[in-house]
DNA sequence: ACCATGCCTGACCGATCGGCCAGTATTCAA
DNA sequence: TTGAATACTGGCCGATCGGTCAGGCATGGT
């Protein structure tokens, strides 16, 4: 088998960053507070990892790996089954991944430049169209107001059990994206 | 009149601080980067304001002002004047401050511990309660979700006109809040 | 027993951070 | 004209940043 050290270490140093940086803020996080968290020296991370951006972007992997399966899943569908499809595709990843919707969220002013996760946000703007169903510029902000929306409530950890979380993601973004 | 040097000089500071702030967060703009694009030394930045946070303080002061306001005046108000009252103020104030608006949601990781803004804080909270009009989890919940769903929206600069936002501040938190 | 490989670290680097201070330039009332 | 108050600045401080590097240490195949 691959030598079990290098992954338990690796996972160790992106459990804790997920951590910190949905506590502080990926700018306000130093490699050695990740370091610290993780018990290991930052040497040892910047073995690891190429950088601090290549932390944030295995912080943000799963999310981002399973964000491309539900927009590739989609791709083939009709544009009513889609966005039901997305939205409660959606929910379900802010429910699993709410840690780093978070983070996602604080570092939008900085994602941009960060070619290691290009792909997620070339997916997310993706999702926002499968949400708004139309190509109508009213419905595509509403479909960003949702995905804002939904992702800011996640910020708030301790607020909302798992099953509060996902009624609210199911209400709200109906709601927004289905109105009766 | 007041020497119109200082509040030439203290203006400037403030409003090539909010460009930069929304540009790049809060957590990447240093304190030169702001005397820079202000035309002075760092040093006069901190001859005007007392630190960092507390040029924050200011960007941040003319919005809270207004949220203060806000709040104070739906103090007597019926329930749902208040929440109809509370739902045009705030897209009023999403539209007048966008820039802002994006400031503030990057810093919320790190706001609570700054305390020349905790009233703005303590504001915004009771903003989410007037704009859920009733105390059940769920409608809080979801003026949550109308909170960052709007401020995020406030986040793409170029994306909407004045009037794109307000139409969609408005049907979004009528849909949301008001479902009919 | 040996050695190669892989995991890890302390020490160090240049750059930059927020903040401070002594002193200079400007302004303006007397 | 002068002197105090105000506005401003260069230079410096200690701390911390992300990142590099040479070498130590454990492990496991031969």
């Amino acid at each position: 088998m691959t030598t079990p050290a290098r992954e338990r270490t690796r996972h160790e140093i992106v459990r804790q960053a997920m951590g910190l940086f949905q506590e502080r803020g990926f700018g306000a996080v130093s490699l050695q507070d990740i370091a610290t968290a993780a018990g290991c020296s930052k040497a040892t991370v910047l073995y690891h990892f190429a950088g601090k951006t290549a932390v944030l972007a295995a912080v943000l992997e799963p999310a981002a790996a399973d964000l491309a399966r539900v927009v590739a899943t989609a791709r083939d569908m009709s544009r009513d089954a889609a966005q039901e499809f997305a939205i409660t595709e959606f929910i379900e990843m802010a429910v699993r991944y709410r840690g780093v919707m978070d983070v996602v969220q604080e570092v939008i002013p900085v994602i941009y430049e960060i070619p290691e996760i290009a792909q997620l946000v070339a997916d997310g703007i993706q999702l926002q169209r499968l949400l708004a169903g139309s190509d109508d510029p009213l419905e595509l902000g509403l479909a960003g107001f949702a995905l804002s929306g939904l992702m800011g409530e996640c910020r708030h950890p301790g607020e909302h059990t798992e099953a509060e979380l996902r009624r609210l993601g199911d209400v709200g973004l109906r709601r927004l994206l289905r109105p009766s």
